[in-house]
Parts: C-alpha cells; sequence; structure tokens
DNA sequence: TTGCTCCTCACGTCACGTGAGGTGGC
DNA sequence: TTGCTCCTCACGTCACGTGAGGTGGC
C-alpha cells in the first residue's frame, strides 16, 4: 500500500489511528494492516492534499463529503495559497529592501543544483593550482542577466573549460566572481545529494549560496581573470565530427612523447593528432606531408576536455598547426573545451 | 517586546530558549527579558520570516550571515515559495478532476466571509416563514459568472430585498439556488467570528461553505424563486434623497392605523408617506390635495428597509400610490429594498 | 487591595519520523 | 539460515500555545 499510494508506511498507520484512512480489514492475529484496491486511490489522493499542505481535518471532509463539499473545501486551500504567495512576496520584497541598502551591487539567482554541479564538473579540471597565477586558482561566475545565462570558466593558460546554464530566476544585473577551487570543491561535495534549487548571491567580495535547509559562503578571488570571450573566440579551419570513445580509445592507446615543461619542468606525454588532406584524423608520429597538418597536445588535457565532452557525437575544431583546439558537444553548445597547443617545431 | 515587534510573549520565550533573539539583557533577580530598541527591528524581522513560513534555521542564517548571505536564503525560500505554489495547482486541478466527473453543473466561487456575512444580514429580514410558501422561505444564492457576482435575494410577496457582493475568485458557470433561512442563520452564526475567505460551491441540490478550518453545508430548497429581476425593475416616477435617521425617527413617531392582513388575519401598522408637489414628504393622515399622492406601507417593513439601507442618505424611489416603492444606498448600488404598498382606497 | 505583567515548568498540538524490540512468511 | 516486511510502543521534531502556580511594581 505504501508503494502504491506513495505514502510512507509510518504515515499510514498515522492516518489509520487518525481515522483518516482506515484499513478495510486487520488481520487479528499478527496486527497486519490490509487495503482494498479503491483504497489506493483514496489514499493517492490523501498524498496529493497533503503534499499540497492540507491539513488532515480538512482532508477528512474531502474524503466524507460530498463532491460539492470537497470542491468548496479544495478551493478554499487553493486561495490560502495563493493569498498566502501574494503575501510573501510582499513581505519578503520589504526584507529585501531592509537587507541590501546597497543592493545595486548584488545580483541573486536560482538555478536547479544538479545544473550547477553539472557544469561545475564540466571546468573544474581545467582550473590552474598554480600559486603564481592566483587568479586562475578558481572558477570563475559570470552570471550574463540579459541572456539570464550562468557561464562557469576555468583555465590553467594552457587550456580553457567553458560551461554555460539557463537559469530559474534572476534578480540584479550583470556581474561576475572567482569562485576558489577549494570552496568549489567544498561546495560541490555539499551539492552532490541535492535535487532542488540552489540561490546564487555575489555582490562585493563574496559569493553566498542557499539550498534546501543549508547555506555556504565563500570569499571571492580579488584577482582579474583573463577575457574569457576573447580567447573562446572561434577561429576554426577545420571542424571534424568525432566518436567521442573512439577518440579517447586512439588517444590512450596511440603514440606519445615524453615532453618536459619550459615553465616548471615537470614531465608530460604529449600527443600528435595529424589531419589529412581528406578531413581525415590520426593519432600518429608521422611527419606530415604538404597537404596535411599535425597539432600537438598534452595528452591528458585532451583526455580530460573529451571526458568534459561527454559521449557521443563530439565536434573538434582546428585552426592549424599553431591555432588553439576546441572540444565541443553539438547538444551542449554553451559547454566546450580549448586547449592551446604545443608548437612542435620547437620540439623536434 | 511583544507588542513592539508583534511576536507573541511565547513566541519570544521559545526564541530566546532556541537561540534565535536572545534579550539583551536578563534580569538575575526575577528574570525578566529586557531588549534594546534595535533588537525590535530584528524582532520585526523575525516576524516578517515567520510570517512566511520561514525556518527558524534559515531565519538564524538571513539574522547572523553577512547581507549576501542572507539575501540567498531569502531569495530561495521564495522561489520554494513559487514552486509550492506551481505544485499546489498541478496537483489540485487533479483533484478537482478526479472529484467532480459531472463538473459542468457545479460552480464554485471564494469571497470574503465578512461580505458575505453582510450581504446576508442585508436580505435575511425579508424572508418570508409562511409554510405555504416553500419557496420564500430562504435566501436566493444567485451566481452571476459573467460579472463575477454574488446576488443575495429574500421577498415574502410584500417586500423584496436585493444585496449584491463582487467575488474574489470564480469557477464555473451561472447557476442560483435557494438556501433555507434556519440554514442561513446557522451558517451566519458560525460565520460571525470569520475573517478570512468563505468559498461556496453549488451544485445539484447541495449548497457547500468551506472557511477557516470548518465546512458547512446544506441541502437547497427545490421550488422555483420568483423573477425578482423582473420585480425588481426600476419603475420611478418620483426619487427623493432622504436622510436615513430622520425619516427613520418620523416614521417611528408619526402617525399609523392599526390594519388586519387579508391573508392571516394578524395585524399590523400601517404608514402613510404622503409626496406633495413640491417634493416634499410627509408621514401624516392627511387626504392627498390634487397636486399630491400618498403611498401607505407596513411600518416594520419599512422601518427594516431603512435599517438594511444603512446610515446616512438614501434615496427613496416611488412609483404614485399604487407602484412599489424603493430604498436604496447611493454609495451600495447593488444592495436594495422593495416594498409593496397597501392600497389605501381599499383601506378607507 | 485589585489588576496587570512578567516568570518557570510541564504538557499539548500537528503530522508525522525514528529507533527498539519482536514476529511471520519465503 | 538470511533478508525482508510487518507489528507495537515510546520518544523525537517543529514552532510554538496553554494552563498552573507564583512573583513584583503601580
Amino acid at each position: 500500500m505504501a508503494a502504491l499510494s506513495g505514502i510512507s508506511v509510518s504515515a499510514l498507520r498515522f492516518y489509520d489511528s487518525a481515522g483518516i484512512l482506515l484499513p478495510a480489514s486487520v488481520d487479528p492475529v499478527n496486527g497486519y494492516r490490509r487495503y482494498t484496491a479503491d483504497q489506493v486511490s483514496q489514499a493517492r489522493l490523501v498524498a496529493r492534499l497533503r503534499r499540497v499542505g492540507m491539513p488532515l481535518p480538512d482532508i477528512r471532509r474531502v474524503l466524507l463529503g460530498t463532491p460539492t463539499a470537497a470542491l468548496a473545501v479544495v478551493q478554499a486551500h487553493l486561495q490560502r495559497l495563493e493569498d498566502g504567495l501574494v503575501d510573501a512576496r510582499r513581505e519578503l520584497s520589504a526584507v529585501r529592501a531592509s537587507l541590501a541598502p546597497k543592493e545595486s551591487s548584488m545580483s541573486t539567482i536560482v538555478l536547479p543544483a544538479t545544473s550547477f554541479l553539472e557544469a561545475l564538473a564540466d571546468v573544474r579540471f581545467a582550473a590552474s593550482d598554480d600559486p603564481e597565477l592566483p587568479m586562475l586558482n578558481g572558477v570563475l561566475l559570470d552570471f550574463d542577466a540579459e541572456l539570464s545565462l550562468l557561464h562557469l570558466v576555468a583555465t590553467d593558460r594552457h587550456r580553457l573549460a567553458v560551461s554555460s546554464v539557463p537559469l530559474d530566476s534572476v534578480a540584479g544585473g550583470s556581474v561576475s566572481a572567482i569562485m576558489p577551487v577549494a570552496a568549489a570543491d567544498e561546495l560541490a561535495g555539499k551539492l552532490a545529494a541535492q535535487t532542488a534549487d540552489v540561490t546564487v548571491s555575489i555582490a562585493d567580495d563574496e559569493i553566498s549560496f542557499s539550498y534546501a535547509d543549508q547555506a555556504f559562503s565563500a570569499r571571492q578571488l580579488d584577482h582579474d581573470f583573463p577575457d574569457y570571450r576573447r580567447i573562446a573566440q572561434p577561429r576554426t579551419t577545420h571542424r571534424l565530427p568525432i566518436e567521442a570513445a573512439s577518440l579517447r580509445r586512439a588517444v590512450n592507446e596511440g603514440p606519445t612523447r615524453t615532453m618536459t615543461s619550459d615553465r616548471d619542468g615537470g614531465q608530460y606525454q604529449l600527443t600528435v593528432l595529424m589531419l589529412d588532406g581528406s578531413g581525415g584524423l590520426a593519432v600518429t608520429h608521422a611527419e606530415p606531408e604538404a597537404n596535411e597538418f599535425a597539432v600537438g597536445v598534452n595528452q591528458e588535457f585532451l583526455l580530460q576536455a573529451l571526458d568534459a565532452g561527454g559521449d557521443g557525437q563530439l565536434l573538434l575544431e582546428l585552426d592549424g598547426p599553431i591555432g588553439p583546439l576546441a572540444i565541443r558537444n553539438p547538444g551542449r553548445t554553451g559547454t566546450f573545451s580549448i586547449l592551446m597547443p604545443v608548437r612542435l617545431d620547437a620540439v623536434s
């Protein structure tokens, strides 16, 4: 009965004791409650009415009264709810006014927690952990009020990841803020189990999140973030549809060269992608012919970008041997990664 | 503090123990809680937030957090409320569908309980208690869906009272039903203390009311009510502004004749209103001159109609010595009484 | 002295949820 | 035998409200 009606077992027991839903029969020896099939529809009605907050005495009236009387009770409840929301809007706008005398610089947006988490996961890998580049040790939250979009951006100068998510509700003007990766990771952990909405407020030097019955605040990173819109500008000469899984396999299993970073002297694996004149792509060590060109990229970065792009069909955009390489999911146009290539002439 | 903040004393004590609103100081000897002036605005904020159903942990966050964090909590709560109402509308329209397969013949309206009570009081006196006229032993509820008005009507064939009240919310088509006076009186008693809305459903042979946490149903009187719209048609030759209190005094203190009813042989007092050629009105026994005419009406009925009209300036509409007499309040055009005159020639 | 306000402490309300401790059928 | 579902009974939660019984200042 609990499974059929969507009412918890403890609530069914309570409804029995409260005289709302009496079982058709109770086993005299073990006390098991038995319900008939048409009690299921009654139980579903009760579940519906409770879900919208109707008190049990009113629910009893709906169940026991004539259809006319029941309808009067239902309409009266709906009217209470409508009136309540009108009141709440009034009260809360008064609260907002008292709370934010400097409201001008404050923006608040609402979006599903899952959308936010997904977008965060789509860009998190690209954030830098280099302490000499503090403005890159974070994720940019870039709120576009006109388009009602939130763009998340992360970069370490070698690659850049962007994810855009549409908003449920917005208040205030466009604003952007850098959230430290540590705070972003902590928030992601807390949001992992959330299914409802999250509300984000950005003001001054702070970013605040509120969701379900919890809240989370972080200080903004007080640095200038690179102009990602300019970097993300498409400058593409070749656009190739690729199958994510097969390219991932080719990159994983294909040849690589071990490289040493100019900056920190660390080692990484270099993958070379070769584009032939007919649009074919290969992971290779061969020298490019006259009608071919080769692009070198960090193997790990390429794999992470492919993972963020998701499964299935992706688009690989190339701009010659030294132009940036972009990976997009054609189904999610707001989400993409850009990789800076490694100059092969300097390598060989 | 309770008076200033609108929070009950018991709630203030509870907020102290719950750590929401701690008194600035507590008298060590008698335990009196003392609050400072700026705690009043905090308390008012708490009252506002509770009024719209915000849980105490969230309220604590609003009080203790930065303005940014507080705003995020407030916006998140408002979003929950908005989403909740959207859900409720969906759930309840499903409930309505399951409840009323014969919805076509059912109408439901919502109006303030005070408006309904007032309208009922404005017409109740005119209802008949004659058991030979069962269709008049009630108050007609005539719901006009197009104009979103509810007309209440009562008559005993000697007089007719109408009161119209605008509706907050309507569902279904125009319909009318006769509510027995006994049920109307009982309902009036129950509604006397109500300040909120009442929801009225009319269907089949039933009228149902729902208000606050109570419900009330009555069977309709299954008879045809006279066509009050035709009777209430204005057929007026003279329209006099009158001052309610002074006419009431004149009728009370003026001469009357004792009459015997044709129908039941009961006795009543007859008041004669004389209209002279210059528009003057008098309560008198004199015979009308050539440019005058006189109308005889039941004194008690006239006084009741004046009472229902309210205080201040009223309009008295006459249509010669044997036409009906109407009393209106110019400020409440939907509410008026009509009295049938007693034929003076048959009397004298 | 009366009336008013404040106090503490205990218990009630609403609609359940959560163990503890135990049973019954597959 | 293990795991699952059902049971009762008692207690917890949330945001207070309601007495009972008593005190302090005007």
